[in-house]
DNA sequence: ATCCTCCCCTAC
DNA sequence: TAAGGTAGGGGAGGAT
């Protein structure tokens, strides 16, 4: 197969010592046409060689000048860079930093000018930590901060021994299997079987949908005078899969590609008898399995979620391929009483998803509905984990636990100025409202879209450059494809998620937990070609100057698109 | 003030 | 084995 390697390739480094030789030599490999530019910042006489292998970039306002200390170091055996660049520059010097710099640098070697006048002085290279910008505490603080506060629990929990270990007994014919570097048409392969991928571009083809309806009355709803229906399928993947298995009927059932005991693949949607024993939409399937070792695990159905939500379409605002709003002014439930209407209504509708589909619907799960009357809501919502309202996840809700708010009632003890200056204007308006039962969002029935994106962040381990460059060159179709179909480009953005070291992800293939990089670029004109995407996307890739065998993700997003029927202003 | 850019966060 | 995608809201802080 070509671009294939062999097995050696893909053996992850024994150890971070290694791990670093092997990072120097390949970096070396990759840049070697820059090496010239290397020596651009070199003196061409020097003094002595207090700064061998030392090479700063300095920022911002310093004492004394750039210049100063470009000369200085340069006398003695170090390098000056005119840019900051992650695998050239050994240490900023600054003397004060925007929090957007410090975040972006917050694994470099940031340093007082003094450092550099002093070693002078002393005619030898003094420990950078002790001019360290932020002392140790605040530094290794922040450190913290950020890979805690960055990414949920469950990438965090193992240690990187640990899963080094595991790493190495892995039999050896799971590191020869296809990923990134070796599959001809990975990006295609996975997209077929990623059920994230599918319920994205579900949704868009549904939003699509629902706007063609032009229910445009919909968008002049009084929201403070109006019925929102809320309609879902029950355990949606799971339905369809049971509904040809009546001798499952009880059984605890989920949806996941594995079926092996401790595996990390995820279980997409499992039943209420499974949820019984703790199950959760999301969850690993190894932790699913010690939970309820009965779980009967069925593959997806792609086909089939499809086939129906194309068929019984819903009639608002699409949520999700399995989901959406229905709103109505009061006046569509009168005469009579309203809370008896809309409930006739929502049986009738839940009865034709039924006949259509073989599967239940509800307003409330399962297979339930129910006319929440506003009077009733509030002692429902004070009882309510915030981490249940809707735009409360992970982060927000520990944010909240550090301010000892754990239920609506607490929440709504906080007053509004105090929640907007813990959590900005809009969040803090939003957490007010919930807590007392109020949404006034306008259902969404129709909108442009603002944006096209791609990204694979599972099984990419490069090895060759030119695997990025033909991984690229797959997303970019992807993208010109989506795009062809709706509008053009002002914008694009390459993000790369890269490890800080040994490949340690708690899921098999997985991306670990990673350093986000992004970077764009504004081009000149707007475009849909793949040709263009390619090398835009290429060059800011190249521009990122990252070693490809730490590269766990890759993405390209155009934005600022304009509609290509139109005036192409 | 109001925009813009570069992020983070959320939902399914 | 395993398929951790994606659009859009929003905040911080700099540019205009
Ligand atoms: N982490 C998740 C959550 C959901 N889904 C998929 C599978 C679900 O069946 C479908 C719909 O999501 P829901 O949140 O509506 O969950 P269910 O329909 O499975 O259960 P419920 O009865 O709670 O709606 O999306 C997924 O793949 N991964
Ligand atoms: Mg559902
Ligand atoms: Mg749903």
């Amino acid at each position: 197969m070509p671009g294939s390697v062999g097995r050696e390739s893909y053996l992850p480094p024994r150890d971070f010592g290694e791990y670093v030789v092997c990072k120097r030599r390949k970096l070396a490999e990759q840049q070697q046409d820059e090496l010239a530019a290397l020596t651009k910042g070199v003196a061409t006489q020097c003094l002595s060689s207090i700064f061998r292998g030392v090479a700063i970039y300095a920022t911002g306002y310093i004492e004394p000048s750039a210049v100063k200390l470009r000369e200085l170091v340069c006398l003695h055996g170090g390098r000056y860079e005119q840019y900051y660049n992650r695998s050239r520059v050994t240490h900023i010097v600054a003397t004060t930093l925007t929090s957007a710099k410090f975040r972006q640098w917050r694994h470099a070697k940031i340093v007082r000018p003094a450092w550099i006048v002093d070693s002078v002085r002393k005619g030898r290279l003094l420990a950078w930590s002790h001019y360290c910008l932020y002392n140790a505490r605040e530094y290794t603080d922040e450190r913290a901060f950020w890979q805690k506060s960055r990414s949920p629990p469950q990438e965090r929990a193992r240690t990187i021994a640990k899963d080094a270990a595991e790493e190495a007994c892995r039999p050896t014919s799971m590191r020869s299997l296809p990923t990134s570097a070796t599959d001809e048409n990975f990006v295609a392969n996975y997209y077929a079987s990623s059920r994230l991928h599918h319920l994205s571009s579900w949704k868009a083809e549904l939003r699509d949908i629902c706007a063609k309806l032009e229910l445009s009355h919909a968008a002049n709803v009084d929201t403070r005078r109006r019925v929102v229906m809320h309609i879902d399928m029950d355990c949606f993947f799971t339905s369809v899969a049971v509904r040809d298995r009546p001798e499952l009927a009880g059984c605890p059932v989920g949806i996941s590609h594995s079926t092996v005991t401790g595996s990390s693949s995820d279980l997409a949607s499992c039943n209420y008898e499974a949820r019984a024993y703790g199950l959760k939409n999301g969850m690993r399937v190894g932790e699913a399995l010690k939970k309820c070792p009965h779980l009967v695990l069925l593959p997806y159905e792609f086909a089939q979620y499809k086939a129906i939500f194309a068929e019984y379409a819903a009639q608002i605002q699409a949520v999700s391929c399995d989901e959406a709003l229905l709103g109505f002014p009061l006046d569509r439930f009168l005469p009579g009483d309203i809370a008896e209407n809309a409930q006739r209504m929502a049986r009738e509708i839940r009865d034709k998803i039924h006949a259509a589909t073989r599967c239940t619907a509800s307003q409330a799960k399962p297979n339930g509905q129910h006319f929440l009357n506003p009077a009733e809501a509030q002692p429902v919502l004070d009882r309510l984990p915030v981490k249940r309202l809707p735009g409360v996840g992970w982060s927000l809700d520990k944010r909240l636990k550090d301010k000892h708010i754990e239920t609506g009632g607490d929440l709504r003890k906080i007053a509004l100025n105090t929640l907007q200056c813990w959590f900005g204007t809009s969040t803090g308006q939003m957490l007010y409202s919930f807590a007392r039962g109020i949404d006034e969002r306008p259902l969404q029935t129709t909108s442009n879209r603002q944006s096209i994106s791609t990204n694979v962040s599972w099984g990419v381990r490069f090895v060759h450059t030119h695997q990025v460059e033909k991984f690229i060159g797959e997303l970019a179709e992807e993208v010109a494809r989506r795009t062809v179909k709706e509008g053009v480009v002002g914008r694009m953005i390459v993000y790369k998620r890269k490890p800080d070291a040994v490949d340690h992800a708690y899921k098999v293939f997985g991306h670990g937990d990673c350093d986000i990089l992004q970077q764009g670029h504004m081009l000149s004109t707007a475009t849909q070609e793949a040709g263009v995407i390619k090398e835009t996307s290429w060059r800011l890739f190249g521009q990122m100057n990252l070693l490809v065998a730490d590269v766990r993700g890759i993405g390209i997003q155009l934005l600022k698109l304009a509609s290509i029927n139109k005036d192409s202003g």
